[in-house]
DNA sequence: CGGCTACTATGACCGCTGTCATAGCCGAGG
DNA sequence: CCTCGGCTATGACAGCGGTCATAGTAGCCG
């Protein structure tokens, strides 16, 4: 988890994101933020006149946008790019940490999707701009890997709901395995998507109605 | 969501789902649960000397038998049940409720895993265990469905998550989309794996190592 | 009637939360 | 020197959380 460590305010956001990741919205406390932001308690009033909701909502967006970032560089460092290996390496980052540091996080969106979509409005908002962002990259991945442009909506959300699912089943058993099982079965799926240079039908329905 | 209202301590163990569902774990009081439930506050520490814990505990597994049940109704009332119709009617449960009554609620075990798993052990556990339950009662019926047994439990796991994922979409978007998205997207891929007749290989790997 | 058990009913306590109010530092600018 | 603005630093406050303690009721048993 890279950083940049720039000035008391990123770190803030992002320290709140790691606590939301953890503990949910609800149980993470500003003051708690400020001492893993080692930053002085004063300065959360002053950066964030809105309140812990204003923080909450920055804390999301930041996680979206980094979501967003891990795409592409996914998709960067990948030397044959395909669906199934753009969604193992989204899986894989779970899987490492979770294989490195425990089960202690899970996404920080989800959290507060759970803990705000129905008491704040401007939180649910937050989240839905987030999974969009997310969505969109992926989207564009598979754009460029050939997926039929009718498809990559739909494929995108596919690969995020069953991700964002798994990595809850993942920490609740404390395993995995429910990470590697989507990955493996949803890949070949995945592929089957790619307009295949004989022009093919590529493998799935292209816009039912 | 009809309910026997037996006694009040399964009316408390209901509202604290229902609360927990909407609000996450952490944001669900005691008081507010005793008062939804129509029960007396001192009747808490009566029926659940183990405090809040043991409460939220009961209710995650509440939910995870509730799912069980209702998978072997979707069957039961499956004319000519396939794992399409299954996956489908599961995802129309929660595209029924939200188009009738809103976005409001969620799924109780995501919220306890996601509020809980690494702060109170028991709940992670009975999450888990929720999540064990609802997976076994699918990966059942897709055995009775002629899908071969080495692929049940992964095609199990991948319907679980694909639905929280897209359970968690919609709730931040208020659309459903999400989840008729995923339920149009994996049905061919579910009943791909429904053991022919005729005994061809029923498309996907059957047991990779 | 007394005694016992199951359950109900309140009130108090302590800890923690987010937020507000106030005051202090400190470099820049005049 | 003083002033000003960005930032820091604390303290206080009101509210709510879960939990404990205590007392009350209802019903059954003898």
């Amino acid at each position: 988890m890279a950083k940049a460590e720039r000035g008391p305010r990123e770190r803030m956001v992002f320290s709140a994101a790691q606590l939301i990741r953890r503990d949910g919205v609800a149980s993470t406390g500003m003051r708690e933020v400020a001492v893993t932001a080692a930053a002085p308690r004063g300065s959360l009033q002053h950066y964030f006149p809105g309140g812990k909701t204003q923080l909450v909502d920055e804390a999301v967006g930041w996680a979206g946008r980094y979501a967003a970032d891990r795409v592409a560089r996914f998709l960067a460092s990948l030397p044959e790019p395909t669906p199934s290996g753009l969604f193992a390496a989204m899986v894989r980052q779970w899987t490492d940490e979770y294989e490195a540091a425990g089960f202690a996080g899970g996404c920080p969106v989800a959290a507060a999707t759970v803990d705000c979509a129905e008491s704040v409005p401007s939180t649910r908002k937050a989240a839905s701009a987030a999974f969009a962002t997310w969505t969109g990259a992926v989207a564009r991945a598979l754009t460029g890997m050939g997926v039929p442009e009718e498809r990559t909506g739909a494929l995108a959300t596919l690969m995020i709901s069953s991700l964002e699912g798994a990595i809850l089943l993942a920490r609740a058993d404390q395993d995995v395995r429910a990470l590697t099982t989507v990955a493996r079965e949803l890949g070949p799926v995945l592929d089957a998507a790619v307009r295949k240079p004989d022009g093919s039908p590529a493998g799935g329905h292209t816009g039912a109605g």
